[in-house]
RNA sequence: GGCAGUGUAGCUCAGCUGGUUAGAGCGUGGCACUCAUAAUGCCAAGGUCGGUGGUUCGAGCCCACUCACUGCUACCA
């Protein structure tokens, strides 16, 4: 029985065309679920749009259509990115959907059963032109004490049913579970920030508006919604087929990992777990918070014009480039920034130049001096054995970089074997073997394929495309391609035959115009 | 204001419980090679490890103070 591993994405919120954040989020997603199915665990990624509340409304009737039809439309831009992006994931939840209406009113009805749920008023400072609610300190004041929301409306202090949620009494049972659970948040920093703030105490929450309407309904009380948390959150185990315990995907929960923006890193792992906890659900085992991409060390935002196209990018620069690009770069979790200039950098560097150009000048030399097949495997030397004990530790390294989802790590890992590679090859120089020692040309050249063998299993997480095709171009069939195969007892058979050599990434060449780029020019999104 | 974190070569970052001349990649300069995608390899230049003062036989790593930047500081996702 294989291990389960159930990892989603937040899901995303469809008022807008997906950008350069949603796909980050979704394709580092991506590489762990990958990464976890070829080390052996059954898993199930999640990922989808969270399409009630007001701010959806707001721009359903901005753009003149039904909110419905707004959420119909951008739910398939969301989905159609993914694609794009080759992301594997298992389902696509829409908050929209029947199944999700049911598990968010089975979920509301079992917090309610366990009395943390109570009918009260909520007071606040309400602009009726933007229909929403303003904290104290987003307001200015105007003449004669009057109040106006940053919009300029003027605000005035309403006072609206609504439901809440005994968040207070989980206080002490939160920091417990963070306690007994050091790994429930990452990054550390992370981690310090939501334990403080829970040790400085919690309040109820209110968890219902009549102000609108586009939202689940609250069971037995139709005139109110579910706010957009209880509702969102609920999409996970929505997907897990909550509340029949009966479904095919009833086991996958607790998740494994909420993969999640550092933005919102309270709701997962205070408010969520105490709604599960007063459901009388497991709790997910860990959430683990990404950082935000700034362009050249400017936020992305719409008002700088720097917010990107993601599915432009991915195909300007290659899949595999733009994938490779920021799982690579940037330290998984922390802030990271970007440049059409890096990310060239990294594509000619690390991909062309580095790995692209290895696999080529070595089997482009055993296809002519080898006849096409993998060498014969002569005595190892101690430089053959050094390097490919560094090849056959990679696993287990990326392995336990992965304990703490640093992507960055594994693939920094993985290229410094890429460049011992290369140094072993011109140390080697088989080209001059061929005259003098034609048997130790061979061996060298055998060495260097199954270097390439196990850097092409472990890349395959990360550069979808090109690390098959390079395994392709090392005959390797389908079947062994696990990571389980990455070591020596799986090694290249000698005598193999294999197809003509192909390049892995072309070389990314400066366009004569200037301002194509995206990387350059920001597209307004 | 309070709490937390960061500050190491031009750029992005590693630096184990403090221990000999502080490392890598990219970029730059030179050389070599020719198997290869004008790719690769070798060598070099370049850092008072934010600042000041301590502890220690010895500190990038510990302590105090200080400067700069970042995050959090509840119902806004």
């Amino acid at each position: 029985m294989k291990d389960r591993f159930f990892l989603t994405t937040a899901i995303s919120y469809p008022n807008g065309a997906p950008h350069l954040g949603h796909a980050y989020e979704l394709l580092a997603a991506d590489a762990i679920a990958r990464f976890m199915r070829l080390d052996g665990k059954d898993v199930f990624f999640l990922t989808g749009t969270d399409e009630h509340g007001l701010k959806m409304v707001q721009t359903a009737e901005r753009e003149g259509l039904p909110v419905k039809d707004l959420a119909d439309r951008n739910a398939a831009r969301f989905r159609a990115m993914g694609q794009t992006l080759a992301a594997t994931n298992d389902d696509f939840i829409r908050t929209t959907e029947p199944r999700h209406y049911d598990a968010s009113q089975a979920i509301w009805k079992r917090m309610e059963a366990n009395g943390d749920i109570y009918l009260s008023k909520y007071s606040g400072w309400y602009s009726v032109r933007d229909e929403a609610f303003f904290g104290e300190d987003e307001l200015t004041s105007g003449d004669g004490g009057k109040k106006f929301a940053p919009s300029g409306a003027p605000v005035e202090w309403v006072e609206e049913e609504s439901y809440f949620f005994k968040l207070a009494s989980y206080q002490q049972k939160l920091l417990d579970w963070y306690d007994a659970h050091p790994d429930f948040i990452g990054p550390e920093t992370r981690k310090n920030e939501v334990v403080s703030f829970v040790k400085r105490g919690l309040t109820d929450l209110s968890i219902s508006r009549k102000t609108f309407s586009w939202g689940v309904p609250v069971p037995d009380a139709p005139d109110h919604v579910m706010y957009v948390w209880v509702d969102a959150l609920t999409n996970y185990i929505t997907a897990c087929g909550f509340p029949d315990e009966s479904a095919e995907r009833y086991p996958y929960w607790p998740a494994n990992l909420h993969l999640i923006g550092k933005d919102i890193i309270r709701f997962h792992t205070v408010y969520w777990p105490a709604f599960l906890m007063s459901a009388g659900l497991p709790v997910p085992k860990r959430v683990f918070a990404h950082g935000f991409l700034n362009n050249r060390g400017e936020k992305m935002s719409k008002s700088t014009g720097n917010v990107l196209e993601p599915i432009a990018m991915a195909e300007h620069y290659g899949l595999d480039a733009f994938r490779y690009f920021f799982l690579r770069e940037i330290t998984f979790g922390a802030d990271g920034s970007y440049s059409h200039e890096a990310i060239v950098a990294r594509l000619n560097a690390d991909l062309a130049n580095d790995l692209g150009n290895l696999a080529q000048r070595s089997l482009s030399m055993v296809n002519k001096n080898c006849e096409a097949k993998i060498p014969a495997k002569g005595p190892l030397s101690d430089e053959d054995k050094v390097l490919l004990d560094a090849a056959y530790a990679l696993r287990a390294e990326a392995r336990a970089a992965m304990n703490d989802f640093a992507l960055h790590s594994i693939l920094n890992a993985i290229w410094k074997v890429v460049g011992d590679t290369n140094r072993y090859f011109a140390g080697q120089a088989p080209w001059a073997l061929r005259k003098t020692d034609p048997a130790r040309m061979e061996t060298v050249l055998w060495v260097t394929a199954e270097v390439l063998r196990i850097i092409g299993i472990l890349t395959q997480p990360f550069i979808p495309l090109a690390a098959p095709k390079l395994l392709d171009l090392l005959a390797v069939p389908a079947d062994s391609r696990d990571f389980a195969h990455a070591e020596a007892g799986f090694a290249l058979t000698s005598g193999t035959e294999l197809p003509a050599p192909t390049a892995l990434f072309p070389r990314y060449v400066e366009a004569e115009t200037e301002g194509q780029t995206p990387g350059k020019e920001g597209k307004g999104g």
